[in-house]
DNA sequence: GTAATTTAAATGTCAGACTTTTAATTGTAA
DNA sequence: TTACAATTAAAAGTCTGACATTTAAATTAC
């Protein structure tokens, strides 16, 4: 196995960590393949360890490799497991979403919009286990006292089992992003006992309509769910505003 | 602004790079600020400074940093742009797709199904931009003599206008991982004249149904694109399976 | 006041030593 | 022969200290 650096314009380890990545993605090293050693990769390079370590480091965090020590150690190709991935897509998506403005409206709407695409699947294919989850969940939600956090996790839990439920590890994959990386921003909002029955009514119709394998409800209730969804957060940004402007007033501003 | 290192299993760059990561996420140190020296970092955590620098390399590989040499430079929060993201999740996506055993099939449900996801928004949003970008890729497509990659570039570039016509970047965002992951598995197929034909008379039948702002007519032709897709990567499989067991019978195995 | 020069503070890189972990090997006794 | 203990060697993890390079600010020269 030959492989050469190509790129000279940045940092030493990041084009060895550029050209091993390219390596792996490439095929060129396979799963469960153990890299030569630091020493050896160092004088392959023609750098120093330390700089092969930075190399190895970037890559590790990508969970492109994954490390040993002792004897027989070294770098392994890491077959990377949808955990793992999970991770990373909802690290990157929080990201994203906190600090390149993302509005709530689009990132609700995205949300939803791949959870009805969801729907059809899961109308089909939903197990008994599928179908408890989302009802213990809403029986939860039920619950007097339950704090916005709990709520929330909960409310997590409910859509993660509707998204399991379409049986594509793909799609799970993909919407782990997008409904993990809303947290913070559902956080935000406060749901009221009212909120949370309306919220609870629909999460009911869904479980039924799922049981019944009716997919065309399915999605009118998560489009309604996505609505109400906004509103809320409207209400919340609207009095936040309001607050503002008064406290404003006040400091004579 | 003081961040402590919490656990104490894994590598110390490891546990640093968590805490760092930890803090950037939830916000206690914001985009474009500037973190601490090496120098400092390492005195702050107990560690020399290449420990640091591991730690510091791994959080720049999830483009979570930014550094900066010379006089005033450092280590910078990033504000992470949606490019970066996206290379972020195809990497991620491949190596999920190439290493997990995902069959064609799930791959390909997902992806249409996240494009059907779009098409109620994309029916209301397109622009005469959007559609003229599918038209021309169409006309691409019509091309005789297009190499298989130039095809699948063109095929990749179509969906990917139906996607943004949605307008909403977050279901991009989501998108490009799928779809572009899923390139090399399209690779994989041979299109014959036969075939492409089938599809353009889709794709026109798509443009021309979001031209006319009928959601449903593109979801349809969508699903029906979504099973010849899968037909064709059976007789690719198919075929390829009947001429290992040629080979094989050949060898005298 | 502008342009050239100097300087200081960073990151980038290197060399070499030491520590710790780990699995294979070897040795020993039941 | 088998089971267990001690040895050993390879490899990652860590540290120290030095030097190179980059870059923007401060200083100096004109």
């Amino acid at each position: 196995m030959k492989i050469e650096r190509t790129d000279n314009t940045s940092d030493l380890s990041a084009q060895i960590a550029t050209s091993l990545r390219d390596a792996i993605i490439s095929g060129q090293l396979r799963a469960d393949q153990r890299l030569p050693s630091e020493a050896e990769l160092a004088e392959d390079f023609n750098v120093s360890r330390p700089t092969v370590r930075e190399a190895l480091k970037r890559l590790a965090a990508q969970s492109l490799i994954r490390t040993q020590r002792g004897a027989f150690g070294g770098a392994f190709i890491n077959r990377i497991a949808f955990e793992e991935a999970y991770g990373q897509h909802v690290t990157t998506s929080t990201l994203l979403l906190s600090m390149n403005a993302v509005s709530f409206d689009v990132a609700c709407e995205a949300r939803f919009a791949m959870e009805r695409a969801c729907a059809p699947y899961a109308a089909k294919r939903r197990s008994a286990d599928h179908l408890a989850t989302m009802r213990a969940e809403i029986h939860r939600q039920s619950q007097p006292g339950l704090s916005d956090e709990s709520w929330c996790a909960s409310d997590v839990a409910f859509h993660r089992a509707l998204v399991d439920a379409a049986g594509n590890p793909v799609l799970s994959y993909q919407l782990a992003g997008s409904v993990e990386a809303m947290q913070p921003l559902m956080n935000m909002i406060t749901f009221t006992a009212r909120n949370r029955e309306t919220i609870i009514a629909l999460h009911t119709e869904i479980a039924d309509q799922l049981d019944a394998g009716d997919s065309a409800a399915v999605e009118d209730r998560l489009n309604r769910l996505c609505d109400y969804t906004k509103t809320l957060a409207h209400d919340v940004i609207a009095s936040r505003a309001k607050d503002k402007a008064q406290k404003t007033r006040r400091s004579g501003m």
